[in-house]
DNA sequence: ACAAACGGGACCACCCGTTACT
DNA sequence: AGTAACGGGTGGTCCCGTTTGT
């Protein structure tokens, strides 16, 4: 019972610090704003990660990246060609976009941003997140039939402007951006299975 | 005379922090930092950005989109097609980027990331950045014979890439996300151009 | 007439530092305890010590060394031989620790001994604070008649025990140490001045 | 076979405390850092010193003083006279001194210095601590055939000296202070024996 | 005897904005 | 146009003691 506890605290702090990056960055989240929206202990922070605020990032960052990598492969569960899959996916993440205020934005990108200049440790996390985004996607695009050299490049393609658009779509506060390049990558993809 | 020092002292401030903010972000530029790099005197601070630290960064990110929209009419007038034009833009921004040791990415992203949710006033000027870079892209593209409303949508598209490669190719310390996305556009130009 | 309060601030905190130090230690004291006791503004503390408390403890050590080489002086100008001299300082010291209520000792020691062993630069400042006091030391015996080379040697001893005997009747609550010491180092004098 | 196991626990971090003491003193030694260098268990700090850190502190300083006692009595085993031995006690302390790189001092003085002034326990620690010492040096100098009043005065004398040529020695690293000490003592104590 | 987590508080450093005065 | 000091506040780190559960 108490593992669970444990288990909880340490979780919980690392969820509320993923929201947190995704809407003020790495730098405008202190500590006591995370205590105080996670509801867990003061005390506690330097038991559950010694390595400090770095480790809180690194751990949002990895937790991050696999909700996104899983909205990835969730888009692909629910189409039937690989084409569409990448249509639904912007269109969904503009959905949940507009939906947080426009405030959630890439869980990733913000923290990279601020931090790949300074903390070696945090810019080596970001890079593991944004390949493992990626790598789900590459995986998703092989197996609805594109071929693996070819995959790839579209994969680092779409996932870049999926960055940017996330970024002018929060910033206009419009899907456009987001569904524009749905859109296109539909066609791309389509060209691709050929 | 004494106009013309003014006018220095406040343009090096905000060059110095337009290359810090590129480099490190909103938060973690101190004054204390920028008077340091800049050698400008700490006394003036509050007499040339009386609105303090967020009319600093409203000035730095209007200093960054300057500066990229020119980079983006240098390149078109630098070429005789608008496909080419794109390429070469991703490439020399590629080649910029690894020049400063993969430091200096987007003036206007991190700012924008950091700020968007907590400062209309940095989210507006963001926003407006954003655009102008946007705006002149859109310019060139139907100057150099893409019909306009299609100009709209490629720009959109070009520049959500934009942004998102040059995260992808700062983190990755790697050029590929950017000539990639190059010669990707290059051809999507050259068919819009038909 | 801002001057004046200017060099007060500073000097004010230094002084009731040098104060602190010797009753409770470096480490014990914060720099709150200091701006609640001195009266000075909590936000000043990095304008007037940009080198942190690191500076702080420079600073009130010298001020410590300077304070004890004058009381050294003092005793000197107050007698007429160098061994009445050396057993008047100790007996004055004795009474000013009583009169403390046993708290205010050497105001070097404590922090020497406390930061010896991790800050250089605290180090090497204790070394010179101690220097200069023995060096007044040297001074008055020599110019009261002691051969050269038998003062600089009497000068170690003689500060040796000083040191010592102050930690002894502190602990103690007792001025005998000092009062032994006096006493044996007037014979001491007295001998090497025939 | 457990009783061994806990008195082993507990008389390890006695015995790193007492180290760590001496080298950095009693507010800059943190029972994490403690247990690192010790390599003892966290969860038995609670169990082995329910008094807390005043509790190691008594500890630490009580097995320093002990020390501290058998190495004056080892200097009086191994030497004829009493005069000797004082001399052969500061030479093999200024070895020792120098040998550590200048890092352990007197186990007793700076937790001493630190805690006089504000617990009331460890004060009397220290109190208890300087006088076993003293007390160790007043038996050998009465066994070793000086008249029992000066003998008293003759190690308080010795004994301060002791303490703050310890000190200069660390500070200016260099022997010299006890050295000068030792062969001042000698004569003094010589002389005493007549 | 040990382990893991809690819990509040304190540390020093540094922040940005403002004021008084040159 | 620039200086020097003020002033309150917050930053992240770490501390020591306690509790709960093996």
């Amino acid at each position: 019972l108490e593992h669970v506890n444990e288990l909880s605290t340490r979780q919980q702090m690392i969820a509320t610090a993923e929201r947190l990056f995704r809407r003020h960055g790495y730098h405008a989240t202190s500590w006591r704003v995370l205590v105080e929206e996670s509801g867990t202990p003061w005390g506690s922070i330097h038991h559950h990660f010694p390595g400090g605020k770095e480790e809180l990032g690194v751990a949002a960052i990895e937790l991050g990246s696999e909700q996104a990598a899983a909205f990835v492969a969730g888009s692909f569960a629910r189409t039937e060609t690989a084409s569409a899959a990448v249509r639904l996916w912007f269109e969904k993440v503009a959905e949940a976009l507009e939906r947080s205020g426009w405030e959630l934005g890439c869980p990733i990108a913000t923290v990279a941003l601020e931090t790949v200049s300074s903390s070696p440790t945090l810019a080596q996390a970001s890079e593991r997140a944004f390949a493992r985004t990626q790598g789900a996607l590459v995986a998703e695009l092989t197996a609805g039939g594109v071929e693996p050299d070819r995959a790839r490049e579209l994969a680092t393609l779409i996932f870049s402007t999926f960055e940017g658009a996330l970024i002018l779509a929060r910033v206009n506060r419009s899907r456009e951006p987001l569904l524009l390049a749905g859109a296109q990558f539909e066609s791309l993809v389509a060209d691709a299975l050929r």
